[in-house]
DNA sequence: TTGAAAGCGCTAACAG
DNA sequence: CTGTTAGCGCTTTCAA
């Protein structure tokens, strides 16, 4: 195979516990032996051997993240931001798409297992025990879920309600139906809080743009003028199926999506929608997991949303 | 640490070869053997160190893509693909997003190779020479790129641009220009090869919705009636450039883009653009891997493309 | 068909 | 500050 560390070694006159040193723990080794093995090692282009030094260290370097849906650009947004994050530090990424199946999700997080240090875990539709499950077996950060004695991070999607609803009522909206998400997400349901009860609730659908098709639908024969949907897919799955309807938003009905991803400010109508901090929860969700391999507690971060107006939601004709 | 395969040799009542040899040769060890070693293997809950197999086989039962934008759904479908296969196999897959920088680029294969069996790269920025270069060192298959004694995959975009060509002249348009992606993409030459000498030029532009708006602005000025746009992402700029600026899809502008992306279909007007078949590509490329692997030649392998018509082009308005 | 033994390349005591 | 030594968990000759 490659060079190893004795070639190293033998070039560099030294032993090879002094090259591993010199590689690994500069602070043991004069300045001017270090010197000299790291010429050699760019010389030879020596790179360790990963495998043998995980056998040893019992780390791999490694870390997993499984998402629900890697079509939804949602998460590839967190996956480049645990990707940046895991990079600076020399860590490398798995990932694996779960699409949208629990028992998929948590047959993944077991494979990865074994050969990273530690798995994050996006919108988990697994139970609260699984969960438990896992991350006693497996270091583990969550994002956008809660679980007693687990690591993670949220974006805060009841805040986020909070401001659609607002903002709703300040355009004199009072009929209003919530296009729900899958019952399974812990997020679907956190984004109900935030309505406090004064929505109408139809769901649960398919969280991408035929389940908004679907939930417009169903939501036209409510009688609301204004559709909050789960998730910015639906919301474009909506807008979809209006506009097949010509009934014209936001004139004739308001719509609202959630997670502000890059097609919220391209179509037309562009999507009033909440704004998520992806990329920063994926940063944080690296730094947490980087604590818990070094012994640190377990650690619950929330990271603040912010309601983006756009051209899809305005004042309710009656209510002028 | 867990369970190790002497616990299992032991708990069996055989050596740990026989343990070795029941689960990677079992041809080699008697049936009966073979089953007392599973049942305990079952019992204990025993999975293999990969950390110490592929120490001495070689091998890391890994592989790695990377990508130039992940936010880029065309992208994600890509890495989809390549995990369905991948998984079949027991394979994990690492993935990396250069953010189209060549530099990084050649920067992760390299680092990835030390973990991964083989890389598949995707639309890669590099030179001819960086990637043989990195192909002699690495298995290497490429996605959407031709480079000599490299295995690839292509998708057929000259054709599918081609297809393009005679839908716009079908439709009476005389004069289009082409809204050019990076000068480092190889796609970018290939489509424009497609294009058959009858658009006119601009670009290069960033391939984004970013890059689109600023290619719409300036494409309005060559009076053309139809805009070639190099991917689905330029195309929904340039889409929403026309229509802040009051000039209607497709009734003065007839508009294509590339990749049937998931919003091609859901933006307004709906794109008319040319479809990839982005998961089976994936999953060709990890094949093609596989055999790489197992010493077999480099291939080449196109896959076909095809135009599908939507709301965004329509009869020349002058040539009715 | 099975077992014993020799490492794969590296790190981590333990001496010096 | 540096070298020697003993493995990490597994596969793979080589013998039996």
């Amino acid at each position: 195979m490659a060079v190893t560390i004795r070639d190293v070694a033998r070039q560099a006159q030294v032993s090879v516990s002094t090259v591993s040193r010199a590689l690994s723990a500069p602070g043991l080794v004069k300045e001017t032996t270090r010197q000299r093995v790291l010429d050699v090692v760019a010389g030879l282009g020596y790179q360790p051997n990963r495998a043998a030094r995980s056998l040893i260290t019992g780390r791999t370097g490694n870390l997993g993240i499984v998402v629900p849906d890697l079509e939804n650009p949602f998460f590839p947004a967190v996956l480049r931001g645990v990707q940046t994050r895991a990079g600076e530090a020399g860590t490398s990424v798995f990932f694996c798409d779960s699409r949208e199946c629990p028992e998929t999700e948590a047959e993944l997080v077991r494979t990865m297992a074994a050969q990273v240090d530690g798995v994050v875990l996006c919108a988990s539709l697994l139970s609260d025990e699984t969960i438990i499950e896992l991350a006693t077996a497996t270091p583990l950060v969550l994002i956008n879920r809660i679980v007693p004695g687990v690591s993670s991070v949220l974006m805060d999607s009841a805040s986020g309600m909070e401001q659609v609803v607002t903002h709703l009522e300040s355009l004199g909206h009072k009929h209003y139906v919530y296009l729900g998400g899958p019952d399974a997400a812990w997020s679907n349901h956190r984004r109900m809080q935030g309505l406090r009860g004064r929505a109408q609730l139809i769901g649960s659908f398919e969280p991408n743009f035929g389940g908004g098709h679907t939930a417009a639908e169903q939501a036209l024969k409510t009688g609301a003028t204004a559709f909050i949907a789960y998730n910015d897919l639906m919301a474009l799955g909506a807008l979809s199926y209006l506009a097949s309807n010509d009934i014209k938003v936001p004139q004739q009905i308001s719509v609202t999506g959630f997670d502000d991803i890059l097609y919220a400010a391209m179509c037309s109508p562009a999507l009033t929608t909440v704004h998520m901090p992806t990329e920063e929860a994926g940063n944080v969700a690296v730094d947490l997991l980087a604590n818990l391999l070094e012994g640190g507690p377990t650690e619950q971060r929330e990271l603040p949303t912010k309601l983006v107006i756009r051209a899809s939601t305005r004042k309710h004709p009656m209510s002028a």
